[in-house]
RNA sequence: GCGCCUGUAGCUCAGCUGGAUAGAGCAUCGGCCUUCUAAGCCGGCGGUCGCAGGUUCGAGUCCUGCCAGGCGCGCCA
């Protein structure tokens, strides 16, 4: 890649220098007159080398071998930045290279094929998954596809409680709505679930055993409700995620760990490290030594352990699994979890700052200016189904990847609904769709344009340049939203290279300029330019795959759907 | 009170390891349709980057203080 070359070159030349080459920042410029790509190694360098930026530029440029990195002109400018102008040649080496690689162009070998393991959603089987855990899905899913993309071999684990208080408050939730469709005046319990999907599965076990439950409250008894209502549950959930394109390797159960005898043996080698203390009856770690805010209870006064325990038993079986890099996806409102966990890990040897955290924030779904605030069936916020039934699964993934995931997101129905350029997702679908109506128009095969065929010096204009600098940066973004764990900067990159496309498919509209038409008269061009087109549908088609979202080749309208 | 996140155009948000004149979409204004699908295209308007200091050749980006919003601070999970 263009990219890459200039980028081999500079190592060469820097280490010339004696300024053996960190990461080499290569951008484009916003300014088109500072060239095609730009860099500020010898800005960052001055320091180290004792020596004006300008000075270290012009011997970088003089050294440099611009045949071999593909450029045709490099100058220095501003306080020190070298601007390169790429040779014409490039454009036919970024299409080749792309139309070559096919489906796994924009691929890279970052992570060597390393285990990574993706924890995400990890909700509680209490009830139906939220717009929130929506959010969660999409980026975990998005991030261990990001993952895979740039040479990573990617685990995805979904870990739940079934065991905790949480549980225990479904069971008594169930039961009293059991009782009460059995005509018994049972009150669902203080602290019990509100939500319509309670009285199903009341409704589902009452079918199921009749009358049995209704006097028996026997451990058993609640011991098979509460079975049966997470089992229910759970299978709800696993719908709601496989309609959503959300698949696990591995589903972790928490009473797993206390069945194997985890939870004791995290105690054991706590206990071992020193670091436990009693206090008031309960034993304490101190987890402060490890930069947590104070220390924390590990096993109660009543004999019981607290949550603390098995969280910390649990991401040590990820370490033990062998993997030495573990990335959570959490809702921002367990930030507090972090450090203990964090230390608790630390205690038992393991690495500071592990496993990764990405935090993300709260979702609000908004229609016409007011906050969609109430799910009947939940019994509170909208549930993840409600949403993407409404608005269909590619837009539901697209929006809730679209934002940095620290930030809070704004989830706008009306946009999210509306079919033209104006929804991102459906722009960047628009553009990918468009290139595949110029191939049906001319009755090509798309798959039929292959690498080295045409002419690719044609392609001067404006338009088609730009399109070609922007769809060579796609490996790039790639590497760099792995890096940062941040799907949003993929979104980001598509949403501009969809305009670059669409902005060149529009231009060469017959009736407008048909000078700038695809399927033009001269044979030479119109395959150059069918290249062209062809190398945006494989970016967009690339890109949006690794989000999750479909790439359709045709779009339907809304009329038609209507029949 | 303490900790974390957020604060950039009227709205929703980008802004990479500190780099050149702070960007996009929407809204708004002006122009353009018998199209390789106008569900669109082209152009204009619009910002003391929450505030005040500091570090630096250079700060939206780093540091300190303050202001505003969100979240978290249990022998809950």
């Amino acid at each position: 890649m263009e990219n890459d070359l200039i980028r081999k070159e500079l190592e060469v030349v820097l280490n010339e220098l004696g300024a053996p080459a960190g990461a080499i920042t290569l951008e484009r410029p916003r300014d088109p007159s500072h060239g095609d790509l730009s860099t500020n190694v010898a800005l960052t360098l001055a320091k180290r080398l004792a020596r004006s930026p300008r000075e270290i530029a012009e011997e970088i440029a003089n050294k440099m071998d611009l045949a071999a990195a593909q450029v045709e002109s490099v100058e220095v400018a501003g306080p020190g930045f070298l601007n390169f102008r790429l040779a014409s040649s490039s454009v036919a080496l970024v299409i080749d290279e792309i139309l070559k690689d096919d489906e796994s162009w924009g691929r890279s070998d970052v992570g060597k094929g390393q285990a990574v393991m993706v924890e995400f959603v990890s909700a509680n089987p209490t009830g139906p998954l939220h717009v929130g855990h929506g959010r969660q899905a999409a980026l975990g899913d998005a991030i261990s596809c990001l993952l895979e993309w740039t040479g990573w071999v990617v685990h995805r684990e979904y870990y739940y409680n079934d065991a905790g208080r949480q549980i225990d408050q479904l069971m008594g939730s169930v039961r009293a709505r059991y009782r009460q469709l059995l005509g018994e005046r049972e009150p669902l319990p203080d602290d019990g679930y509100q939500g319509e999907y309670v009285k199903d599965v009341a409704s589902v076990l009452l079918g199921d055993v009749g009358d049995r439950y209704l006097k028996d409250d026997s451990r058993e008894a609640n011991d098979e409700i509460r079975a049966f209502a997470v089992k229910m549950l759970r299978d709800e959930q696993d719908r709601d995620l496989s309609d959503f394109g959300v698949h696990f390797d591995q589903y972790f159960l928490e009473s797993s760990l206390y069945a194997e005898g985890l939870v004791d043996a995290a105690i054991q080698a706590l206990t071992e490290t020193g670091l436990v203390f009693e206090h008031e009856g309960a034993t304490w770690l101190k987890t402060s030594h490890f930069g947590d805010q104070k220390d924390r209870v590990m096993v109660r006064g009543n004999g019981q352990p607290t949550y603390f325990l098995p969280d910390v038993a649990y991401h040590a079986t990820k370490w033990e699994r062998g993997f030495e890099r573990v990335v959570n996806v959490q809702g921002a409102d367990h930030h507090g979890t972090v450090d203990r966990v964090r230390a608790g890990l630390q205690a038992l040897g393991l690495p500071e700052g592990y496993p990764e955290y990405v935090l993300h924030q709260m979702v609000r779904v908004m229609q016409d200016g007011q906050e969609v605030k109430f799910s009947k069936r939940a019994g509170s916020g909208m549930t993840l189904r409600e949403l993407y039934e409404r608005v269909g699964v590619d837009v539901a993934r697209y929006f809730f990847q679209m934002r940095k995931s620290e930030a809070h997101l704004l989830f706008d129905l009306d946009v999210a609904l509306d079919h033209s350029d104006k929804n991102p997702v459906f722009k960047v679908q628009y553009a990918h769709a468009r290139m595949c109506s110029i191939f049906r128009k001319a009755g090509i095969d798309h798959k039929s344009v292959r690498s080295g065929a045409a002419n690719l010096g044609l392609l001067e204009h404006d338009l088609e340049l730009d399109l070609v600098k922007r769809l060579a940066e796609f490996t790039d973004v790639v590497k760099r939203a792995a890096r940062d764990l941040s799907p949003h900067i993929l979104c980001d990159y598509l949403e501009q290279a969809a305009g670059a496309a669409n902005s060149w498919y529009h231009a060469g509209n017959p009736s407008r300029n048909p000078k700038l038409t695809v399927l033009i008269d001269d044979d030479g061009l119109r395959d150059a330019r069918l290249a062209l087109a062809r190398s945006v549908q494989i970016v967009l088609h690339n890109g949006l795959t690794l989000l999750g979202i479909n790439a359709p080749e045709k779009m339907i309208r809304a009329d038609e759907e209507e029949s």
